[in-house]
DNA sequence: TTGCTCCTCACGTCACGTGAGGTGGC
DNA sequence: TTGCTCCTCACGTCACGTGAGGTGGC
């Protein structure tokens, strides 16, 4: 087989840059058919190009090159697509997440929101069953989300119903690393016990200064930024994770949820 | 004023973190209200909350912070407006591109295109207009529509009807590089004066393997790796800029398009 | 032979994250 | 006073891009 390509002619046939074909050999992604002993010269095959191409549109999709490979393994066509269909659900989660950043853009930039009161409240001692788990900013959401379903699901299971809405407390690690501990709990009226994810919670009393957002959770942090003024302005912040209290949390108009912020306070 | 946070409270209330609060101080982008000189401790004032979050908003729409920083400079509204709508605009061509590339993706994985035949053709000499520019890759497609749509402009003024379809040379540079020389031309009977960017042109005549590409830009990519096979595996490559000639570029449907790839070979 | 292509370091980029090791403040 | 918070380096990450300086191949 003499028909082998050099990295330039390689480049112009699969549009990816010198530099990048030299990265993807030295990562391992792509190796070229052969290399000169000698001179290092890199000599591409007729047959690599389509796997060039299918790794040029993967990166157009802003695929890592580790998941790159993993699509290159995998042998069977059903391993294959799993990984695939994974990243573009990914991607079109990201999606709708930029449109909803978007819309939430415009309402920071036209207009400050009037801004709910601050209202001081001991929340008192109380029985829960709860998820903790060391969570990551990112999957935050949807970590909740899973929790609180399969909270619900153990409520029912167990049939006991529920002494208040869903809730989580955050650790301070989460805020300031954007990594830590996240408890998801359900209040129940009396003690109970768990069973696998699933734990009994006590709550200790605690006062905090409570603020009530209405609307959707990505202007959450309007809220956060009121309500942490109003305590630093006050001198009055206390240890201890930031509870949310999700008072309506299924409504079908984003506009209609209604969380409450619980800062912890002294006094 | 008391009332100044600390980092740890500043990014509970901003929900940023306390490793890019430090950085922001450190570019430049949000300097804290005040440093202590001995400790270097940093105090936040409650009025940057919301510039925080401004700026946590445009992260989240992977905005760089340069041109955040533009942004928050920005005194008057209509040049704020302005570079929002511009990043904005970014996003949408992003999206787009991306849909593109998933339902080019399908076919790559799914099948293999036929492929067309290259045959061999001797460009002839010939005369033309053209804008010559250094091109980046990431805005080649945006700044060849914007040259042949300049030249279409300039016969046009000049009231020169064109010798055939419009087209493009692309250097080697251009590949290997990502950075390179791009030629976008329109052919004309005979030698026309330039003006502004709007250049004269001579063609040499050129040996080329030219294949035909039916279907959308896209997918234009596998028509390169199959004529860079072709070229390949008889060892006929030359030197020279790679010619791409539009002959149908204004379909409605992408795929009626019609784009011919000239790649210079011997003889 | 010329000059074009290819090579390997070494370092830069961007926006932080990850420790290590140490000090300040209530 | 304790321990919690904050500090500053220094280095890592990811996927290359940017030269510098040198050699191979037609």
């Amino acid at each position: 087989m003499a028909s082998l390509f050099t990295i330039g002619e390689f480049s112009r046939a699969t549009h990816l840059s010198v530099k990048a074909l030299r990265y993807y050999d030295e990562v391992g992604l792509l190796t070229p058919a052969d290399t000169d002993p000698g001179s290092g010269y890199r000599r591409y095959a007729v047959a690599q190009v389509p796997v060039a191409q299918v790794i040029r549109r993967f990166r157009d999709l802003e695929m890592p090159l580790d998941r790159i490979k993993d699509v290159l393994a995998a042998t069977d066509r059903t391993a294959r697509d799993r990984v695939v269909l994974e990243h573009l659900e990914q991607m079109q989660a990201k999606l709708e997440e930029t449109q909803a950043t978007v819309a939430a853009l415009q309402g920071l930039l036209e207009a400050r929101s009037p801004g709910a009161q601050a209202i001081h409240r001991t929340l008192p001692a109380a029985h829960a069953v709860s998820i903790r788990d060391r969570v990551d900013w990112q999957e935050a959401e949807r970590w909740l989300g899973d929790a609180l379903a399969e909270l619900a699901g153990a409520l029912k299971a167990a049939d006991v119903v529920r002494a208040g809405p869903n809730g989580a407390l955050y650790s301070t690690e989460f805020f300031e690393y954007h990594d830590g501990d996240v408890v998801a709990f359900v209040p129940v009226p009396d003690p109970i016990a768990g069973s696998g994810r699933v734990e009994p919670f006590e709550f200790q009393a605690c006062t905090c200064a409570v603020m009530v957002h209405h609307g959707p959770f990505t202007t959450l942090d309007m809220t956060y930024g009121a309500l942490g003024s109003y305590v630093t302005e006050r001198a009055i912040g206390a240890l201890g994770p930031i509870r949310e209290n999700y008072v309506i949390d299924n409504a079908d108009d984003p506009a209609d949820l209604v969380t409450e912020v619980c800062w912890p306070v002294t006094e």
